[in-house]
DNA sequence: GTTAGGG
DNA sequence: CCCTAAC
């Protein structure tokens, strides 16, 4: 069968690279890819925010906003400083690194106004961002590249992951300097198990799943048994938990049937400049009321609200927030907002950045809290009476990084923007199904150019060369779509879906699973003689 | 912890 | 992507 494979692919000569391995396994299936993973149900997440310190004057009265330098308008309520905020007007679209800021600039401000056309705007742009790492591997293990024939050794592999962007916080890695075995990575899914039986419970009175493999019914002991199971997951519901915090609400969130939520904290929501008019004979209450009325106003309803996640923007404002990654998985880059003085539409929520899991600290550590004003939103659990404030100063004080944070906001329409304590996660219903996140072309580029050189049976190998910092690529992850590439190749271009990869690619990704199924059945028979050998001597 | 395959 | 038997 396998000799079949050889034949139908060809052999293109590689070098036998170092390091060869077995198959383990001589299983073989045409890989059925049928899930249908496009459940877009939305739901509803609604913010409310009110403010709830005052907000001292910007000191001047600029009729242009100054996009250079920000000023902070204190919140008597919070930390006032912010030291990262250095903003670098750039454009929305296309900055890649920067933060989203926000930056009041012209807004109707009531009648206090002296009749001015002044107005508040507030334009988003990004401070911290995105960062398309280059990871440059060196020579392969043995310091002499495998050779390829029919394609281009380079040994130097550009990955521009463009869905793993860590905020700014680089981490140099080298090859070379790695133990063979890398330390376990918390971000693996394997983690997120033990509650997926949770998750369906809680989720099970919904009627939610289109999927036929989380619609059935099984009973499972507490224990995690060999049990076939599914993981669930709620498209219509944004929600989604980090999966360190200690079950506390365990026994409840088991029978209760409500949406699990997203944690999240709006780092720096600042308000680098605020300009306001008024009469010189208006009394100091009389200002502060009138500031407190016109950021009332923006975090009332005229406030837009862009998302960033790891330096993309999200603009599909129907997809959950599961569907867009932002959960405990990911960090989000920024919270963008925009005020339109003649539109008052809420568009999005805001969301904040949530800090990742103690492990990967070293790279999704966000900025040193030392800064920003810290509005706290909360997002109202339905029926559920989760928050409570003990539980945030709880956790705003010794907690890690990621404990910190979070909140939501039950309406934007209610009104009361609370500057709130943090509060600390609940335990982590974890088991979602991770967000589906389609390989980019340069990643399947990548792919493809560590396969010619490892193999197909490294998977590990393959993710430490090429995805080492790609997080969110299991070398399961690359196995799999190994797998779908493979697939990809043999059938028509017509019936290809998603973004279309280079026949170029394609054709490397044929010529190199011929080559080492070849290889692999080589290797296979020879052990298989081997062994023969052996047992009748 | 990894691999390989089925779902 | 998930799940898991087999290593």
């Amino acid at each position: 069968m396998v000799l079949q494979k050889m034949l139908e692919y060809g052999f293109n000569g590689y070098q036998v690279p170092p390091i060869p391995r077995a198959p383990r396994s001589a299983r073989k299936r045409v890989p059925s890819w049928k899930k249908n993973e496009d459940h877009n149900k939305m739901c509803a997440f609604d913010l409310l925010a009110t403010v709830a310190g005052k907000l001292s004057e910007g000191d001047d009265s600029a009729d242009k906003i100054n996009r250079e330098e920000s000023k902070v308008v204190k919140d008597s309520m919070v930390k006032t400083e912010i030291d990262y905020l250095k903003a670098n007007v750039c454009d929305q679209e296309s900055c890649n690194k920067s933060f989203f800021v926000s930056e009041i600039i012209k807004a109707p401000v009531r009648d206090t106004f002296s009749g001015s056309a002044s107005g508040i705007t507030v334009s988003d742009f990004k401070i911290e961002g995105t960062n398309n790492k280059e990871v440059i591997n060196e020579a392969p293990e043995n310091g002499k590249p495998p050779v390829v024939n029919n394609v281009d050794c380079n040994l130097k592999l550009v990955i521009r992951d463009d869905d793993e962007k860590s905020c700014g916080h680089t981490q140099s890695h080298t090859l070379n300097n790695k133990p063979f075995r890398a330390p376990p990575r918390i971000g693996d899914r394997r983690i997120r198990r033990l509650s997926a039986y949770k998750q369906w419970r809680a989720a099970s009175n919904t009627d939610m799943y289109r999927n036929k493999n989380s619609c059935y019914k099984y009973q499972r002991s507490i224990r995690d048994y060999p049990f076939k199971k599914r993981r669930l997951y709620q498209f219509d519901s944004p929600s989604i938990s980090n999966d360190q915090s200690d079950s506390i609400e365990d026994g409840s969130s088991l029978s209760a049937v409500h949406d699990s939520h997203v944690k999240l904290k709006i780092k720096s929501f600042k308000v680098p400049e605020f300009f306001i008019e008024i009469p010189e004979t208006a009394t100091v209450s009389s200002l502060k009321r009138t500031v407190m009325e016109a950021v009332t106003a923006i975090f009332s309803g005229e406030l837009h609200v862009g998302v960033m996640l790891q330096g993309k923007r999200i603009r599909d404002d129907n997809k959950t927030l599961l569907q867009t990654g932002i959960c405990h998985d990911n960090v989000l880059d920024a919270l963008g907002f925009t005020l339109e003085s003649n539109e008052l539409q809420v568009e999005d929520l805001p969301i904040v950045p949530l800090t990742a899991r103690p492990k990967p600290l070293s790279r999704y550590s966000p900025p040193p809290p030392t800064v920003a004003n810290q509005l706290v939103i909360q997002q109202k659990a339905p029926d559920s009476p989760v928050t409570n404030s003990r539980d945030i100063m709880e956790s705003d004080h010794g907690m890690s990084v990621d404990s910190r944070a979070l909140v939501t906001v039950p309406s934007m329409n209610a009104g009361a923007l609370a500057v709130g304590p943090v509060r600390k996660f609940k335990r982590a219903e974890v088991g979602q199904r991770r967000i589906r996140r389609p390989f980019s072309v340069s990643e399947v580029e990548a792919l493809v150019e560590a396969v010619e050189r490892l193999g197909t049976g490294r998977w590990r190998d393959v993710k430490i060369r090429a995805f080492d910092d790609a997080k969110h690529r299991t070398y399961v992850d690359l196995k799999d779509k190994w797998k779908t590439l493979v697939h990809t190749a043999r059938i028509s271009p017509q019936q290809r879906r998603g973004e279309p990869v280079p026949q170029e690619l394609l054709d490397r990704v044929l010529s190199a699973h011929g080559y080492w199924s070849h290889h692999q059945a080589k290797n296979q028979f020879k052990h298989q003689l081997q062994t023969e050998t052996c047992r009748l001597l």
